[in-house]
DNA sequence: GCGAAATAGGACTAAAATAGTACTCTATTG
DNA sequence: CAATAGAGTACTATTTTAGTCCTATTTCGC
């Protein structure tokens, strides 16, 4: 149910990044090693979320980017909203509620409503809370040994968190 | 921001209208008249729910859909699994959290309590309750006057709700 | 000033998911 | 036994998404 784009999920995971680098700049390539993401896409990613005001940039050599608050001031939301457009759970959840089949349709205002109290849960998360729950996630196993994954040449599988 | 797919948008108007009518089964042709959705499509949603217990089915003449219990007992978790499967926010807050970048992945557990809560949310929403907000939502209105729209021949633009 | 390092912005391609359709089979009613 | 209605499956077209590349602009260090 409810899926994000990849491109989300990976957004969360160089802002997660960028905050733990505190008020230095990053390079995307430097952020893109780091993380194990493809340089161009993570140079995209960090082009949308500039443009929406969640890092700043700094051109020219030694440049980058950085948060342009405090990991504590991002919500969920907020990245989700970057990245993947103001879109509603439904085509009409959205302002101009506007469809051919109003007429017909019988499930009206209630989506709108769940979509506002989805908002609401995300609004409520910010990134610094994201960053805290770190390795609540069990640590991969292989038969029941704590193990480390190389992914150096694994690009096949899905990514995910 | 989290888009359902437009089946399950068109699967609750349909489950709507099956809820509207009672006890009495319903055929999925008569549903696509009632609701303006292609037949096909119609039967498609139908018996996807149908596998999902959701509705359960007559066969042969005179047969049809009917809901398999209360719009009441219906959540609207329980119809975005039918018609979504169970997939998640992101690809790994299934179960099996194996994916090739856990090791960088700094973004761990939180979305899988995330979407635990959206799930919590979506669970306390029934069927009925989306029933009961009908016109709810503003009526279609052209210069400030309601109007009924003829949707016969306007497929093309979009449908939400 | 000049060159290297970095972002800005856009265009483009390829792959995957979705939506929608069609056809054949099986069950039930009258 | 014929008409009606769902079951199941396979296919196609469209749309969305992911990912790449290229060119311009800005800044630092020598």
């Amino acid at each position: 149910m409810l899926r994000l784009s990849k491109l989300t999920d990976y957004g969360t995971v160089v802002l997660a990044r960028l905050a733990a680098g505190g008020n230095q700049v990053s390079s995307a390539s430097g952020l893109a090693a780091a993380t194990g993401i493809a340089p161009p896409t993570v140079s995209k990613l960090l082009k949308l979320l500039s443009k929406s005001g969640l890092v700043v940039s700094t051109r020219g050599a030694n440049g980058g980017y950085r948060l342009s608050r405090d990991a504590a001031e991002i919500s969920a939301a907020a990245i989700i909203d970057a990245l993947e457009g103001p879109v509603s759970l439904t085509e009409c959840s959205g302002e101009d509620s506007c469809c051919d089949y109003q007429s017909t349709c019988a499930v009206g205002g209630a989506w709108q409503r769940i979509n506002t109290a989805i908002r609401g849960a995300l609004d409520d998360i910010s990134l610094a809370d994201l960053l805290k729950n770190t390795r609540l996630n069990p640590a991969f196993r292989f038969a029941g040994v704590p193990v480390a994954i190389d992914r150096a040449r694994t690009q096949k599988k899905s990514r995910g968190n």
